[in-house]
DNA sequence: GTCATTTTTAACCAAATGGTTAACAAAGAT
DNA sequence: ATCTTTGTTAACCATTTGGTTAAAAATGAC
């Protein structure tokens, strides 16, 4: 069995390196000319590439994007009942972003410096979050009166933001509360089961 | 009575210029001409002022630091009752970030991008959380059976997620879900009660 | 091997950008 | 009125930065 360390593809080379620095610097921040270092090749093999800084940057956010948004489409418009989609969301949406911690930053801050530029390129793509069916779903169960009165967009609020904020806070949380990066793992995957839980415990009768 | 329309002076120009493009643009991407452009003045009187776009930007920097921290530490360093402290937390918060939408973004992204600058320059000034009076005293109202048992740290995390991601996903949420400048607003006074309830009935035995 | 195509590089260019200079205007001070 | 200090400007400068060019390797077709 020969151990083939195969080579990535220059083009695979250049979207990791382009991923790292653009999530970590923004688009105004990266320089091309890291880019390319980063990926250890030079500036103008970049653009042989990829045409220019804007389209580069597009498809990095669209992926980035794209690993973001979908699937909470999915288990929004799923069938199955109230409690176990709050369950499921936080779950895997916490699995998910483990393995890129700041892609939500990332994408909310692109997002927040031109929202017509993201509404026109990501929301196009049928794969924005459809939240009705959720709320709907809320105003059913306070109907049926399995939980309290609430507001279906302030529980929805509620969920998305115990979710995904200790991600966008993270190196706040760290540098305040001491946290060492296992350690915020952890508390992490403590909170997949926490939240559902804080959460069904405070709405349901 | 005289109405004298006094000018703002022109550093008053400036920092309000500064702020409005820093936040909107970051560091990264904020330019002195446009600071300037929207001060109404000439960019070498930028530098009359502010000896460089560093300096600038710390002055801003540290403002908004400035405005988003202390209080935070004046309630959680409080003798009041935990339950109280809860209400005060998102009733103040709120209302707070409700002048300035943008800052709580704007903050987390500069923490993001250089942790360390950020520990360096605010983190000093003392004004810093300092949250193991708040944490302690959820454990003694665990000890003394008033809540359920409950991590003190998910719980504060719970606690600052639901009041400020609303803010940095401001953009999102109104996009997704159709919310004008007044129904968000709108939505976020009904919080500042909505938030404490939320979190009283979860933990309250 | 030879030729055509693709990949990669060093050197270069134009525009943008942070910052400076030197002169001019306004405002006090005497 | 004159002089000094403060505020303001147009023009300029050096560096950075996104992007290009033309030539050299590497790869593949025959």
């Amino acid at each position: 069995m020969t151990i083939v360390k195969k080579d990535k593809s220059t083009e695979e080379k250049i979207l990791a390196a382009a991923k790292k620095i653009f999530v970590q610097q923004g688009m105004a921040g990266a320089r091309m000319q890291d880019i390319a270092d980063e990926a250890g090749i030079n500036k103008a093999l970049l653009h042989y590439y990829f045409k220019n800084k804007e389209q580069l940057f597009e498809v990095i956010f669209m992926e980035a994007a794209g690993r973001l948004f979908p699937r909470i489409n999915e288990i929004f418009l799923s069938d199955q009942p109230l409690f176990e989609k709050i369950e499921r969301f936080c779950s895997e949406y916490i699995s998910i972003v483990l393995e890129n911690p700041y892609l939500p930053l990332f994408v909310l801050n692109e997002i927040n410096r031109d929202p017509d530029y993201f509404l026109g390129k990501v929301w196009k793509g049928r794969n924005v979050p459809k939240p009705e069916k959720f709320l709907a779903q809320i105003e059913q169960e306070v109907a049926k009166g399995t939980i309290r009165r609430i507001s279906p967009l302030n529980l929805l609020m509620n969920l998305i933001s115990m979710t995904i904020f200790p991600f966008v806070a993270k190196p706040m949380f760290q540098k305040n509360l001491g946290l060492d990066e296992w350690q915020f793992r952890a508390t992490m995957e403590q909170r997949k089961k926490e939240i559902p839980k804080f959460i069904i415990d405070s709405i349901k009768k």
